[in-house]
Order: C-alpha cells, then structure tokens, then sequence
DNA sequence: CTAACAGTTCAAGTGAACTTGAGGTCAAGC
DNA sequence: GCTTGACCTCAAGTTCACTTGAACTGTTAG
C-alpha cells in the first residue's frame, strides 16, 4: 500500500535505479508491479537493498549475496534476528581480510630495503594469501592457483 | 646476456606469459628482442614484476603502479633502497584499509540485531568508507557520490 | 486533459586486468 | 636438417557490477 516507486527507493537507499533494476533482474530483491507495469517495492526492501550494499563493502560478490539472502526465511518478512544472523556471519570474513593486510603490512616493513624482493624466499613474494583479499573485481585476477614454486636454485 | 624468456620469467614469477606480455604492452617492463623477435628479460624485470604483484595485493591498479615505476631512476638498475622507497609508500594506505575494514567489522558488532539497517541513522549504513576499500575492480561501483541523504522523516 | 517527469524494456557499452584463439615463426636438441 | 615445443601478433572474449541510450509508456499536478 505504502510501497515506493523505483525512483524513491533509489533516493532512500542512496542506489542508482538502474542498479536497483540490474537487482531486480539478478534476483537480489522483487517488485510488485502497478496495472501500467511500474515497479512498486515493498518497504522490506529497503533493508534489503542496505544490507547488499553492506554486503558488498565487507566483499561479498552478488552470486554470494543472493545464496545468503536465499537463507532467509521465504514465509515471513525477515526479523531483526535474521538480520542479524546473516550480517553476524561477515565477522570471520572481516577478521581475515584485516590479518591479510596485516600481515602484508608488517611483512613490508620488516622487508623494507631487504633486497629479497622477487626471491623464491622472500616472505612478501610468498604471500599466497591474495585469494583472500577483497571479492570485488576479476575473481581470475589473483586467484588463479599459484604456479609450482621453481626450484631454489636454477 | 643471460636475460630470461618469456616462459621462464613466467616460471620464476608465477605471472602467467599473457600477462606479461599485457604489462609490456602497458610499458610496466620493458624486454630486448632477439634476432627472431623473441622477448628476452633482462634480470632486474624479475624484481620488477615481484614488485607490481605485491602493489596489486596492496590495492594498487595497474596505472598507479607504472606511475610509481615511472619514478625509478631512468639511467640505473634500480637498488633496494629505489624499492625501499616506493614500498613504504604503501603504508599508510595499507593502515588506511585496515582501519576502514576494522570500523566496519566493529560497527557490524555493535550494530547486530539493532534493527536500523536501511535507516539514514545507521552507522553501518552511512560508512562512506567505501571508496577507501580495496581498489580492484570496477572503479565506479562503489565510487560513485553518495546520494543526497534524504530527510529524516518523509 | 495534458504537460512534464518518472517509469518501462532491451541491447550494448564500460573498465580493469587479463585470457583465449587463430594462424604463423623461432630456437634447440638430436 | 628437422622436429618439437616455445614463442610471436592481433583481435576478440571474459568477469563483475553496473550504466547508457533509444524508443516508448505511466502517473500525477495543475
């Protein structure tokens, strides 16, 4: 009854329309229609359009949100608990992706100046933990598997 | 003299040869040919390529990377010292991604369960953080300006 | 009732960082 | 000398998360 329209529901949610549509079309959220074929989304769909978007920023690729939204209980308008229980399983990920980068970070430091760079041996080099970095972007781009390591010496 | 082909560089980098073929052709190394046309590296391309890697776990696209390349001294091979530098670079942008990482995991704690999700008041939901996330990938997806918040109330 | 703005679909484009494929050439070992 | 595997170029394809544009239709305020 109080459903909005596609353009207000881009203005509260602070997302392009098209990227709303691009949602839809991905099965992310849904939309009832008015007799002329306009969209009209329940206001459910504000939190989940919030919760995408911060979905995304802790690096969840869509394919990853749509599986974690299909959790969600199909009968009911989610709860705050659902919510909850969702967004409670992004922390190990975050925990991760802080001790990647910090590790890479301390790493750095004590390689500074070391020379080692581009040795089999440098612990920088050696960092296999890029799978773990953030999903945005080419998956292919770091995760393809790690060659076989050359030998020590040629 | 012993400059390395295209494969073992490969080999000895784990860098697939396509790619860099693609980081040659986007002046990041740069190879002598042989009297067939085949690409021999030079051995400080080893360094290099071990060096645009690790910028790229750090976040880096591939222009800045050949920006920071581009202030290695022209008219010598490049010591530990010209790479120090440039490493350390990386730093405070490396802190700057964990604190983002870090406010997220932590507002996402204190945010479990709160029920705001989706409200112009939540702190989860305001982070405007997201341009500081890891900068692979499509740059406008979580670049683009941040809506005009609407109003608090309709 | 109608102007003006908001909405519709569908196909194609974007950007980053590569990969793949076709069609052909080079270099090294026997 | 020849085969085999590594290399060459160039154009086009891939993935992700959208955006853009064209051509058209709905909705609403005055």
């Amino acid at each position: 009854m109080d459903d909005v329209s596609i353009g207000e529901l881009g203005a509260r949610t602070g997302v392009a329309p098209s990227a709303l549509r691009f949602y839809e079309a991905q099965g992310l959220i849904r939309a009832v229609r008015t007799g002329g074929g306009q969209r009209r989304f329940p206001r459910e769909v504000l939190r989940r359009v919030a919760f995408i978007r911060i979905a995304q920023r802790v690096g969840l690729t869509l394919d990853e949100i749509r599986a974690a939204l299909a959790s969600l209980p199909k009968s009911r308008t989610p709860t705050k608990a659902d919510w909850g229980r969702l967004s409670k399983a992004w922390r190990p990920r975050l925990d991760d992706q802080i001790a990647v980068l910090t590790r890479l970070r301390d790493q750095l430091t004590s390689c500074i100046g070391c020379g080692c760079l581009s040795l089999p041996a440098c612990a920088l080099f050696n960092g296999d933990d890029r799978a773990a970095t953030l999903g945005v972007g080419p998956r292919y781009l770091l995760g393809d598997s790690p060659r076989d390591l050359p030998p020590a010496r040629k």
